[in-house]
DNA sequence: GACTAACAATACGGTTGCGTCTCGGAAGAT
DNA sequence: ATCTTCCGAGACGCAACCGTATTGTTAGTC
């Protein structure tokens, strides 16, 4: 995760001055901010450079073009997400699913979003880095809550869980990326949740007619 | 929706070669292609004047710059739906929804709506444009059947629409847009109408307990 | 047949960003 | 103290694209 040429162990660098490691945070921090308000292709080398404070030449003598750094750059996004254990399956999917909205909100990583979708048509490497930094990880979480789920009998025993959780981040995301107005509040999470854990709850068999 | 310079019926041009309302086709599908694959920011004038086989002059006849022209292009997106009247309310979801998967399984459209999502950041007009030509009218088909919906007993009289609609659409969006493999087969659409259709539908007082 | 505007092609100057390079200076290692 | 590399700043030639203007041709009107 370290900046593209940076030193490797097998080749310690001992003469001369050491690369100031706070200006790969710097180029890489400003790489996500121009990328949130303007693009991929609308990111340039040069704006990265001035707005990191810093020469093109370090710049390059750590990253051998664009698509590397946005690459880099994204790879940082993943984070620790945050812990609600302790409360039950159906609250802490709700808090997950809030997180989602709450970030959307504000964050920088809500504006890179929609860049990387259209940039990751072109940039296949890209969309991959990122979906395994920050999109599997997060997937993984509402997984393994769903998991309990089912162990407690919340959720038939045979449901698709990666189903299951595309019907709960699905209409979440949906309504942040596509349909903005009016702006989801926090009561959305919890419906979505109290709705989704009651369609693919075990079905009592009070119900006179199957599906239709 | 004819050309931004087009003539209008007060002013009516008379002198001089008129105007190859052809050329005004051929700008805007060449205008959808190139923004198709390459993203608003990669889209240039002089590679829509090549691509639709015209000048340039041409084509800054019919329009100011390069945002009309893709505002124009965009709004020609709308499309009459495919009719799938006569059927009953789940398989008219059924088919909406599904219509949806074939559609971005495919098409230009589906390859242009990432782009938008982007470039919509810097161009409301673009994106209202988009809303209104395409995503509003799909959205009132869905509105449309699920209202005959709640008329027949399926729905709870209470439910909200919109949000019944972003319970549908939403998972099946998120699958092709973000959630890409494995590409969602053709049984997809009947899974999310039957699961939604049961969390949104009368339930009878026969569960023990109310919601957790 | 004269007139006029649309047409394709292309030249034009201006702007922007690329990736490389050079400069003087700064920071560690020896 | 010396050596080596990193640093910020920015000049450099190159390429792409902008929006305009010119040129000769073409299509329709009068």
């Amino acid at each position: 995760m370290t900046a593209c040429g940076s030193a490797s162990p097998d080749a310690p660098r001992q003469l001369g001055r050491p690369r100031d490691p706070k200006l790969d945070a710097a180029i890489l921090d400003a790489t996500l901010r121009l990328l949130a308000d303007g693009g991929y292709t609308a990111l340039t080398i040069e704006a990265v450079a001035a707005l990191a404070g810093v020469g093109k030449a370090t710049l390059y003598r750590r990253f051998p073009g664009k698509e590397q750094l946005v690459i880099e750059a994204v790879a940082t996004l993943g984070e620790p997400p945050e812990r609600v254990r302790g409360a039950g399956v159906r609250d802490e999917l709700v808090a997950l699913l809030e997180s989602i909205r709450r970030k959307n909100d504000s964050s920088l990583a809500s504006k890179i979003f929609p860049r990387l979708l259209s940039a990751g048509a072109e940039n296949p490497e890209l969309m991959r880095r990122y979906r395994e930094q920050v999109l599997d990880p997060r997937r993984a979480r509402f997984i393994a809550v769903l998991y309990r789920g089912v162990e407690q009998g919340l959720l038939r025993a045979d449901v698709d869980l990666a189903y299951a959780v595309d019907l709960l981040v699905g209409p979440m995301v949906y309504r942040h990326l596509i349909r903005k107005e009016p702006r989801p509040g926090p009561e959305l999470a919890a419906r979505i949740v109290d709705d989704v854990l009651y369609a693919l709850a075990p079905r009592r068999s009070c119900h006179s007619s199957e599906q239709t």
